[in-house]
DNA sequence: CGCATTCTTGATAGATATCAACCTCCGTGG
DNA sequence: CCACGGAGGTTGATATCTATCAAGAATGCG
């Protein structure tokens, strides 16, 4: 089990070129922990107790505002951190929410035990601040794709960025869509409608082939995000 | 000199709690430099080889994007830290440009140096982790705002989170205004003459008084944000 | 005083959000 | 096996907000 933490902690970006002790040290913290899909991790809000990696599974981090809207931060895949950031936040308090979208094997760290480490091992320190420079950089460049172009540019990219295994991606429900496109769901069902009357794509029961790239990559406009 | 660095850097909010001997040593990678007013600090895309402490003056820090917009991401005021995490992304380019709207005087520090010292003090590294991690909950605080809330509410909370100091706050150009609020100098016009007549605030020759802090607050919605 | 920048304002276009109605699909339980 | 119910999807009508373009007015600086 602790081989299987030390495995995880190795592959994650995050922790990737850390010393090899403090991959143990960590290892030592960690607890893995299963959760049915729907499952809520944490809350916003909530004192962040915790941060996660992600072993199988999918996890799902979002903000709700005030008006009922829901904006989608991040989705965390296979050997994924998931709440990094919020573990060393001064008061520690989980700034946004996260639900398991699948049944999913993490591994969970406790915050305080890994903010001290970091603390002290250069190495670690090293590791998570780069971490945390690029998660910041990302979100810099998410925050001007939400601004700056339009919900056909987002969709488009979106979709470019699916990695179409085989025939067709399966698209999740238009309200998931819409979160992270920073939409609501009818917008959503209206853009793959023309999508679909354009040619630009395939559309069969929830799953989507592109057919059109071209014309794809020009709504977009840019390289892929998302 | 070196006392004047060492003092500016313990007033830091990002450098604050770390150890004593880090701010000596920081203080002396330090240089102080003055700019005049429009110079440029650093463009988006150089390599980071430097991040900076104000000590007094206004540094802008923005995005251009491909359409011409421009997104004002902080203003960095006397005590402010400018490009602290730029200095720690991979490959250590700068993510933004930044001007000097102010002549300004402001200490530079190596960013090579002052990531290997990081590293090395579990003060430092503390001091600057969690000041990431601020950095990052504003940044997502800010995100929501500009997708979220319309024109007035942004320009409302604008408003209200200016300090008043005496009589009037003088208003920035509309193209400054329009970048920090993330929308075109003409809206903004617009949106001024309508509180204007509105009784919400006065105005006369570019100085801005609040006159009816109810109206803006029920405007902004929520606490202040900018 | 004249020039250049910025500000203001109207007209208009376009994108996004909202509301409501209806439809489709799918699983469940009678 | 079929009927039902509910969640999610689609679509039209409409409102609102934001952006754009262009012209003229105000302002400040040399």
């Amino acid at each position: 089990m602790l081989q299987r933490a030390a495995h995880l902690l190795r592959l994650s970006a995050a922790f990737q070129v850390a010393h090899e002790s403090d991959v143990l040290e960590l290892a030592a913290l960690a607890q893995f922990r299963t959760l049915p899909k729907g499952e809520v991790v944490f809350n916003q809000g909530e004192p962040a107790s915790s941060l996660f990696l992600v072993e199988t599974g999918l996890l799902r981090v979002s903000r709700l505002n005030a008006s009922g809207r829901e904006l989608t931060l991040m989705l965390g895949g296979p050997r994924q951190l998931v709440a990094g950031v919020g573990a060393f936040a001064p008061g520690a308090i989980y700034s946004a929410s996260c639900v398991a979208l699948e049944d999913t094997l993490l591994l969970a760290l406790e915050a305080a035990a890994v903010r001290q480490l970091t603390y002290r091992s250069p190495a670690l320190a090293e590791a998570v601040l780069t971490y945390f420079a690029r998660r910041h950089a990302d979100l810099l460049a998410r925050m001007e794709d939400l601004l700056f172009s339009d919900l056909n540019a987002r969709l488009a990219a979106h979709l470019l960025d699916q990695p179409f295994s085989g025939n067709g991606y399966a698209l999740p429900t238009n309200s998931d869509l819409a979160a992270l496109l920073g939409t609501v769901p009818e917008l959503v069902s209206r853009k793959l409608g023309e999508f679909y009357r354009q040619n630009y794509i395939g559309l069969h029961r929830r799953s989507v082939q592109i057919l059109d790239e071209g014309a794809l990559r020009r709504l977009a406009g840019r390289q892929g995000l998302y």
